[in-house]
DNA sequence: GACATATATTCACATATAGCGATACGATTC
DNA sequence: GAATCGTATCGCTATATGTGAATATATGTC
């Protein structure tokens, strides 16, 4: 099988960095056109359209035509799910005090339970 | 130009699911054996063997040898420049409250400060 | 209608997979 | 040292890029 499409998800499309770029340009609010865009970033503008139009089709972006300008305006929420998924490690390099207790405590939760976690290969 | 490779970074290296799911097996902080990880996860060997491949070449497991075992271990600090990226757009879906006054109170900033915020695109 | 502007699409190219099957390699055991 | 276990690597297939160049498709303007 070969590499998921990058419109397959949030997690294929945000592995390019240009349309990380874009997106940080659009997370200003305001709907952007295609030029808009062109001019911030040194990319030609097909390939432009092409970053835009995967980010639309996983829905981090959306398109309103208004006269000959497609304007593009991000959907932030999108995002969340990338969130939701490295939320889980945030404790790990937060809190640098309480990463040590907290590490601490988990071995020590460890020694008492006594048991081999992950399954114990002979 | 193809696309980046998997190894490149972290963000093209969590794209795919079952690294993301290798990656949730470790987050006990255990030692895994590659066949740790191959008995709870259906994928074949040698397919497991090049993930974890990906995830050593960016960082976000270390490996160990110990006798005929490779024992890994996930290093989830690798995984802070994703968080720090997602991060900015958190607020967008926390506190939908908030969330709600936030966007109201930018629109009023932008009413007052009245100047075209993407580039003026004739 | 002729022409310019804004954007998308097509083509070709070089490259990189993910997974399978077979196999190679190192360590362990008998 | 022969068999076995744990793991990595190779060859293969099918597929999917990202980019540039060229071109098509709207839309707007005179």
């Amino acid at each position: 099988m070969a590499r998921a499409a990058t419109t397959t998800d949030v997690f294929n499309a945000i592995a390019e960095p240009r349309r990380r770029e874009i997106i940080g340009l659009l997370s200003n609010g305001e709907e952007w056109a295609v030029n808009d865009v062109v001019a911030r970033v040194d990319i030609e503008q097909p390939t432009v359209s092409k970053h835009l139009g995967v980010l639309l089709q996983v829905g981090v972006v959306n398109v309103t035509k208004r006269g000959q300008h497609r304007m593009y305006r991000l959907d932030p929420t999108q995002l969340k799910p990338v969130h939701d998924w490295v939320k889980s490690y945030e404790r790990y390099w937060t809190h640098q005090i309480d990463r040590i207790k907290e590490i601490a405590e988990q071995k020590t939760l460890e020694m008492i339970a006594h048991g081999r976690t992950p399954g114990t290969s002979k």
